[in-house]
DNA sequence: TCCGGGATAAACAGTT
DNA sequence: AAACTGTTTATCCCGG
C-alpha cells in the first residue's frame, strides 16, 4: 500500500511531463551532462570593458554597462546570500526553503563566488532557493537595465524627432533604422546575457520565466553550443530573431561605415565566456555542436589537434571553413584555399573579423590567466592545509562529481550536468526544480538509467547525501545517483534490526525517492536482481518468510579502494573535474588518509559530522577501517548462525514496515532518519568486525 | 581493445 | 491461476 500512497504523491506533484514513460525506454541517450560543469562563471566581471581600443562604441558601452549591472546583481545576490546565512547553524538538515549559506561564503569576495562554488557549497535545497532568488534578481536587474536603456533610446529618438521635425522623411527613416538597429543590438545583448546567465546556471531556460523585454527573445532556441553561430550570418530556422540580428550585424559590417566598430564588439565579448570551459580552457570558436554536449575534454585543447596536422590549414577542419561565421564546406584543402582567398580576402570585413578574433583571443587569455591563477591558489591551499576541509565539507554537499559522471551532473552538472539548464523535464517537481549537485543529466531524465552513478565511484556518502537531500529526492522525480546496491544497503541499514523484506525494500525506495514511484517493474526487477547478484546481500530465512541483510564485509569488498590520497586528488583537479567531484575526491582522500578530522566525530560540527562520518567507512570506496583479511569468514552466502555481526532474524518480518519502523512517516520523514542508524552502524558494527 | 561494474530486460522456477 | 519472490543469463553502456 505504500506504493499506492506513493504514487498518489507523485500524482499530486506534477512531475516531469516527459519523464514518464521514458523509463523502460532505455532512455539512455542522456549520456552527457557535463553541462553541469557550467563554465566558471567568473572573470567575466573583469573582462568586461577590457576592449582596449581606447574608444568605446555605443555597443561596447552598452555591454560594459550590462556587465556592470550583472556585477551589481551578483553582489546583490551575494549580500542576499550572506544575509540569509545564519552563522553557527550548520545543521545538515534544512528545509528546502530556508537558505543557509556558510560563513565562508559570506567572507568570499564577490568575484570569488562563482556559481560552481555556490553549487559546491550549498546543498540542493539551499541551491534551489538561492538560485531561484538569483534568477529572479538577475532577471529583474536585467529587465530594469534594459528597460532603462530602451527608455533612453526612445527618449533620444523622440527628442530627435521633435527637434528635427522638418527633417526630410529620409533622414527620419535613417534615424529610425539606426534606432532599430540599436534595438536589435540590445536584444542581442540581452540574449547573450541570458545565455551567460544560463550558462552560469543562474537562469534556467524557461521561456515563461522571462518577462518584459526578455520575452521577445527566442532564447529557448539557443544553446551555448550554438553560440558560434552568433558569428554566422545564417542561422538555424528556429531562431528567427537571432537570425535577423545576425544578418543585420553582418550586413552592417559590410555596408555601414561605422559598422565594424558598431556591430562587432557586442558579438565578441559575450560569446567569449561561452567558449571558456569551466577550468578556464578556451575552446575557441571552433568548438562544434557535437562535441560540447557531453563533457568537456579533460585537458587537450579540442581544436588544436587537427589544426596542427601537417597538410592542413588552421582554418580548415572537418571539411569546412572555420573562419568565424563561415562554415562553408570544402571538399579538400585546395578548394578551401580557393574559398579562403575569394571569400575571406583582405577586405574591410575580413580585417574587422580578424580584429574581433584578436579581441576574442585576448579575452580568452585574460580568462585563462585568471583561471590558472585561481587553480594554483586552490592547489596551493589544498596542499598546504589539506586537513582544513572547512570550505568543502562544511555545507557537506555530497556532489558526487556531477560533471565527472555526467555529466553533470551534473550534474550534473553537475551539475549540474547536461542541460543543467534543461528545460524542466522530469525534474519538474515544482518543489525542487533544481537537481542536487551530484546529479548528472543522466540521472535527471527520468528514464535515464543511472549509468553514471556517483555514489560508489566517487565515494559519495550516500547516507549523508540522503540525509541532506532527503526532501529533494523525495519530491523531485530525479533518479538518485546511487547504485541499486548502495540504495538497498542503505535501506537495510536504516532499519533498527538491519533487515528488510523485499517488500519493505520496495517501500523504502518508493518512500525515499519520487523517482521510484513509477516504473515499478523496472526498478523492482533491478532490486531483486541486485539482491541476488551481490554477495553482500544475504537472505535470511524466517518463519514467515525471508528478510535481506547486508554483509558489510562483502559490501566493502565489492570495490577495492582506488583513491590513493592526494595524487589522485591532484590528478582529478588537474583534469578539470568540477568542484563536486573535487569535493568528493577531497573528502574521500581525507577519509582515506585517515585524517582525524573526518574520522572523529568531535572534530566536525554536529550537523555534518553525523552525516559525513558514516560515509567514511560506509560508502567511501576505501574503507577507513579496512576489513581484515579474513575474507574467508564471509562465504558467498552465509547462513544466519555463522554470520558474524549478524542480525537477529526478526520474528515477524513481512509486516507493513511503518508499524515497526521508528523512522519518519511517509508524509514527513524525519531528516535525521539516516543519521542515527548510521551512528549505530558505527557503534555496533565495528566492534563486531573486530571480534570476528 | 579489453575488462569489470552497473543497469536493464527477460526467462524461469519456487512460493504464497 | 496469478502474483510474488528469487535466480540466472544476456545485453548494453561506461569508465579505467
Amino acid at each position: 500500500m505504500m506504493v499506492e500512497s506513493a504514487s498518489e504523491t507523485i500524482r499530486s506533484a506534477p512531475s516531469g511531463q516527459n519523464g514518464v514513460g521514458s523509463l523502460s525506454g532505455q532512455a539512455d541517450g542522456s549520456s552527457g551532462g557535463a553541462t553541469g560543469t557550467t563554465a566558471s562563471g567568473t572573470g567575466r566581471e573583469v573582462t568586461t570593458g577590457a576592449d582596449s581600443n581606447g574608444e568605446m562604441s555605443p555597443a561596447e558601452l552598452l555591454h560594459f554597462q550590462q556587465q556592470q549591472a550583472l556585477q551589481v546583481a551578483r553582489q546583490f545576490l551575494l549580500q542576499q546570500a550572506s544575509g540569509l546565512s545564519s552563522p553557527g547553524n550548520n545543521d545538515s538538515k534544512q528545509s528546502a526553503s530556508a537558505v543557509q549559506v556558510p560563513v565562508s561564503v559570506a567572507m568570499m569576495s564577490p568575484q570569488m563566488l562563482t556559481p560552481q562554488q555556490m553549487q559546491q557549497i550549498l546543498s540542493p535545497p539551499q541551491l534551489q532557493a538561492l538560485l531561484q532568488q538569483q534568477q529572479a534578481l538577475m532577471l529583474q536587474q536585467l529587465q530594469e537595465y534594459y528597460k532603462k536603456q530602451q527608455e533612453q533610446l526612445h527618449l533620444q529618438l523622440l527628442t530627435q524627432q521633435q527637434a528635427g521635425k522638418p527633417q526630410p522623411k529620409e533622414a527620419l527613416g535613417n534615424k529610425q533604422l539606426a534606432f532599430q538597429q540599436q534595438l536589435l543590438q540590445m536584444q542581442q545583448l540581452q540574449q547573450q546575457h541570458l545565455l551567460n546567465l544560463q550558462r552560469q546556471g543562474l537562469v534556467s531556460l524557461q521561456p515563461n520565466q522571462a518577462s518584459g523585454p526578455l520575452q521577445t527573445l527566442p532564447q529557448a532556441a539557443v544553446c551555448p553550443t550554438d553560440l558560434p553561430q552568433l558569428w554566422k550570418g545564417e542561422g538555424a530556422p528556429g531562431q528567427p530573431a537571432e537570425d535577423s540580428v545576425k544578418q543585420e550585424g553582418l550586413d552592417l559590417t559590410g555596408t555601414a561605415a561605422t559598422a565594424t566598430s558598431f556591430a562587432a564588439p557586442p558579438k565578441v565579448s559575450p560569446p567569449l565566456s561561452h567558449h571558456t570551459l569551466p577550468n578556464g580552457q578556451p575552446t575557441v570558436l571552433t568548438s562544434r555542436r557535437d562535441r560540447v554536449p557531453d563533457r568537456p575534454p579533460p585537458c587537450c585543447p579540442p581544436s588544436s589537434s587537427h589544426e596542427e596536422t601537417p597538410g592542413s590549414h588552421p582554418l580548415y577542419g572537418h571539411g569546412e571553413c572555420k573562419w568565424p561565421g563561415c562554415e562553408t564546406l570544402c571538399e579538400d584543402l585546395g578548394q578551401f584555399i580557393k574559398h579562403l582567398n575569394t571569400e575571406h580576402a583582405l577586405d574591410d570585413r575580413s580585417t574587422a573579423q580578424c580584429r574581433v578574433q584578436m579581441q576574442v583571443v585576448q579575452q580568452l587569455e585574460i580568462q585563462l590567466a585568471k583561471e590558472s591563477e585561481r587553480l594554483q591558489a586552490m592547489m596551493a591551499h589544498l596542499h598546504m592545509r589539506p586537513s582544513e576541509p572547512k570550505p568543502f565539507s562544511q555545507p557537506l554537499n555530497p556532489v558526487p562529481g556531477s560533471s565527472s559522471f555526467s555529466k553533470v551532473t551534473v550534474s550534473a552538472a553537475d551539475s549540474f550536468p547536461d542541460g543543467l539548464v534543461h528545460p524542466p523535464t522530469s525534474a519538474a517537481a515544482p518543489v525542487t526544480p533544481l537537481r542536487p549537485p551530484g546529479l548528472g543529466s543522466a540521472s535527471l531524465h527520468g528514464g535515464g538509467p543511472a549509468r553514471r552513478r556517483s555514489s560508489d565511484k566517487f565515494c559519495s556518502p550516500i547516507s549523508s547525501e540522503l540525509a541532506q537531500n532527503h526532501e529533494f529526492y523525495k519530491n523531485a522525480d530525479v533518479r538518485p545517483p546511487f547504485t541499486y546496491a548502495s540504495l538497498i544497503r542503505q535501506a537495510i541499514l536504516e532499519t533498527p534490526d538491519r533487515q528488510l523484506t523485499l517488500n519493505e525494500i520496495y517501500n523504502w525506495f518508493t518512500r525515499m525517492f519520487a523517482y521510484f514511484r513509477r516504473n515499478t517493474a523496472t526498478w523492482k526487477n533491478a532490486v531483486r536482481h541486485n539482491l541476488s547478484l551481490h554477495k553482500c546481500f544475504v537472505r535470511v530465512e524466517n518463519v514467515k518468510g525471508a528478510v535481506w541483510t547486508v554483509d558489510e564485509r562483502e559490501y566493502q569488498k565489492r570495490r577495492p579502494p582506488k583513491m590513493t590520497g592526494s595524487p589522485t586528488l591532484v590528478k582529478n583537479m588537474i583534469s578539470g573535474l568540477s568542484y563536486g567531484a573535487l569535493n568528493a575526491s577531497y573528502q574521500a582522500a581525507l577519509a582515506e588518509s585517515s585524517f582525524p578530522l573526518l574520522n572523529s566525530p568531535g572534530m566536525l560540527n554536529p550537523g555534518s559530522a553525523s552525516s559525513l562520518l558514516p560515509l567514511s567507512h560506509d560508502d567511501v570506496g576505501a574503507p577507513v577501517e579496512p576489513l581484515p583479511s579474513n575474507g574467508s569468514s564471509s562465504p558467498p552466502r552465509l547462513s544466519p548462525p555463522q554470520y558474524s555481526h549478524q542480525v537477529q532474524v526478526k520474528e515477524e518480518p513481512a509486516e507493513a514496515e511503518e508499524d515497526r519502523q521508528p523512522g519518519p512517516p511517509l508524509g514527513a520523514p524525519n531528516p535525521s532518519a539516516s543519521g542515527p542508524p548510521e551512528d549505530r552502524d558505527l557503534e555496533e558494527e565495528l566492534p563486531g568486525e573486530e571480534l570476528s
